[in-house]
DNA sequence: ATGGCAGTACTGGTATACAAGTACTGGAAC
DNA sequence: GTTCCAGTACTTGTATACCAGTACTGCCAT
């Protein structure tokens, strides 16, 4: 739902640098702490400084950077009281949306959402393609409820679910969320609202399970103290 | 929880345009449709077009403004599709968390909501006080489940409500809400969920009611059609 | 009077210059 | 070796200049 003030096709500088750090960012293609410097952003991707700032900006409001006047912007750590937030609001609007589905669900979603399911199917899936598949199938699940207006709200809340979820994808094979993919659209089919309920609060909950191992085992990733400021490095080492 | 990049403190000029502008936008001072020019800001406030830009860039971010480039920049509309989706996701997360309230709730945090409705009830309440205490008493409701950190995400989608609301705060006069929340609280403190539960959604849905008759008198102050590109004027006319 | 077209005054997007502040570096003093 | 301090090289914040594009204005031809 945002950024609708730039009209779709409109392509600015600014859009693009805010659409390729924000990739590179959720991808862990640069990873929490790394230093975001605005000018050697700006010589890297050919612009000046003010659309590298202005999308440091917007992202530092998404929550993906932090910005210390005079030391410096950084990719910022996960923060797990920002992720369980965003644990919690996504649950509550999935499952909200969830009821809502009317009994027959719709063919042409179901259709889809059965196609969908087809390539998570696929053996051998790549990592990149099972993150695109596994939006697309969350996405569709809110439009099943006609709702699907409010996926930009969820796809906020979950973005810094899906940073956090790519740290610890090698602790579950994708497969598991796969086959509770199927079985959460199965129970729906058959009219089995309870337990589409509870397998898709199951699954949303292992995600965030997922994401508890990770911190165990490189808690350097994640904030502890959330008035600590990092130190200018290549590197961002929070003190 | 946003703009959390610039500790506390730091006073800058972006800062204080931010907060300025937001401030009259959401009291309605600047009105739906009202023309934003960087230059004419920027002079006024004494300031550059920078921080002027970088506020605007935000608050279209929040979605109270509209930015089209070579036309101008306007105070966006209600649009009654980001309302209802502010409402939906707003029900959802507060219901969820009143789900999520400990049986007998927290002692403090009860004490404290039922000194906001007495503050509430005060005889000839201003406008202003009462968005305040309304505002207070829902992240009160939600601190009581333990996730008010989420209260930022329902805040940013209460935002849109907000606006509209205080377009039809004649409509309904705030006595009405004032007793649901005290049926709501009384509710709680007995131990009566599914009483609790049915009156914050009856609570909700009025607030969102109130909004349609304001529409359906007010029709220029929403967003018909959302292609709908406005001309330069003093006040913004969507053709 | 009316339709069309050029001129003009505005818009936001971008690039650049300067200012204020922080932190590292290297050397002098002890 | 240690401590302190000045210098320097960076950082982001702000101001300004310029550019491309839009829409209104008023003249001109009809």
């Amino acid at each position: 739902m945002a950024a609708m003030s730039l009209p779709g096709g409109r392509r600015t500088a600014r859009r693009a640098v805010h659409e390729t750090l924000r990739q590179k960012v959720v991808t862990l293609e640069l990873p929490p702490g790394s230093a975001l410097s605005e000018n050697e952003l700006a010589a890297s991707l050919g612009v000046s400084r003010t659309p590298v700032r202005e999308s440091l900006l917007l992202l530092s409001e998404e929550g993906f950077v932090q910005v210390f006047p005079q030391v410096g912007s950084f990719v910022s750590r996960v923060d797990p009281q920002r992720v369980a937030d965003a644990q919690f609001v996504r649950e509550a609007v999935e499952l909200a949306s969830l009821a809502a589905v009317p009994d027959p669900p719709g063919d042409d979603a179901v259709a889809a959402l059965h196609e969908n399911l087809e390539q998570q199917h696929r053996p051998g899936i790549d990592v990149e393609e099972f993150f695109r598949l596994d939006e697309e199938f969350h996405r569709g699940l809110l439009g099943l409820s006609g709702h699907s207006s409010a996926w930009s709200t969820v796809a906020s809340a979950k973005a810094h679910l899906d940073r956090a979820r790519r740290l610890g994808l090698n602790e579950t094979p994708p497969d598991a969320f796969v086959a509770q993919h199927q079985q959460i659209l199965d129970a729906l089919v058959a009219g089995d609202r309870a337990t589409a309920h509870d397998v898709l609060r199951s699954h949303l909950r292992a995600v965030f399970d997922d994401i508890e191992q990770v911190r165990a085992r490189s808690p350097e990733l994640f904030a502890s103290d959330a008035g600590s400021v990092p130190v200018r490095r290549s590197v961002a080492v929070w003190t």
